[in-house]
DNA sequence: AAAAATCGGACCTGGCTGGTCCTCTTTCTG
DNA sequence: CAGAAAGAGGACCAGCCAGGTCCGATTTTT
């Protein structure tokens, strides 16, 4: 199904929602807002901070807010952050370098790479200013090589 | 991570293996090949079979062969074949119409489609042909919008 | 000093993934 | 016609990890 996971997708959502406000929050607020559960809201934003995503104040008033512009944030950042380097297979997983066993069989492997390249510069390029702001018009197409691009443009 | 499982990775080497070939083979081949652990393959290969991408044939000299042309199957239908829909987040899968209970909340509901879909038509794109040439050159490319693949082209 | 927050863990648990095995049916071959 | 070869269709299990909760320590404000 190719999914992303729920931790994922909770701090897409916060990340969204943090974007569209200006001070630090406290995770109870955020959670309220976000209807997120709030022990998993406090976990999500731990583990954004820890990527440099959100920045933490803490003691009383304190909370969390992004880090950089919400236009500056991508995506892929936030699922970075959750869920480590974004990898479709093992294979594509270029910190194990075990050799997968059947490289010699699967020429297959130099295609997920770009694949997966292809995924991750997707992502890359959604910010969450982009998110933040619901009906964005066409986000994303998609082409399979620069003359098909090139074609679709033509068609137009 | 993002990550398809590893089932449908092996049902992408076996698929990829299988275009390669012409005539049906069996699971024990295949398996040897792949390097892919028979009981395992054989559980892949019934799960395409279902979805209609291979054809089985029963009895002594039979096995598994592809259903069509390797140009004519795209990684996307191995995937549904193996996981179902896909889908990014549980929203984006239209089938559990529960209506998602943060969505007065999220306005990132409808740009999580459109990733999605992105997702997806790229993996359509892509055929088992694709897949069985090594060094298929550039093979996608994403770009934001029309207007973006446009100065992308010009920049090339 | 007390209250309000985050930090950094530990911890549990249910479901799912990966993997194996067994029996039934079909088909070819000698 | 008998037996071997091969897939169909399940049941089944072990291990892992996502999802979720909670607690004590620390920091800052009031």
């Amino acid at each position: 199904m190719l999914r992303i996971s729920k931790l994922t997708d909770y701090g897409v959502v916060l990340a969204s929602h943090l974007a569209t406000l200006d001070g630090p929050r406290s995770v109870r607020e955020l959670a309220e807002d976000t209807a997120v559960p709030q022990p998993t809201a406090a976990k999500v934003l731990k583990a954004l901070a820890k990527g440099g995503l959100v920045t933490s104040t803490r003691g009383a008033r304190g909370g969390y807010a992004l880090s950089a512009a919400p236009a500056d944030i991508s995506i892929a950042q936030v699922i970075t952050a959750l869920e480590g380097p974004i990898a479709v297979t093992e294979c594509t997983d270029e910190t194990t370098d075990d050799g997968c066993s059947h490289e010699e069989h699967c020429g297959v492997r130099g295609n997920w790479q770009r694949i997966n390249g292809a995924v991750q510069t997707a992502l890359e390029a959604i910010s969450l200013a982009d998110m933040a702001h619901r009906a964005g018009g066409a986000l994303i197409t998609l082409s399979l090589s620069a003359a098909d691009a090139n074609a679709r443009l033509r068609s137009h």
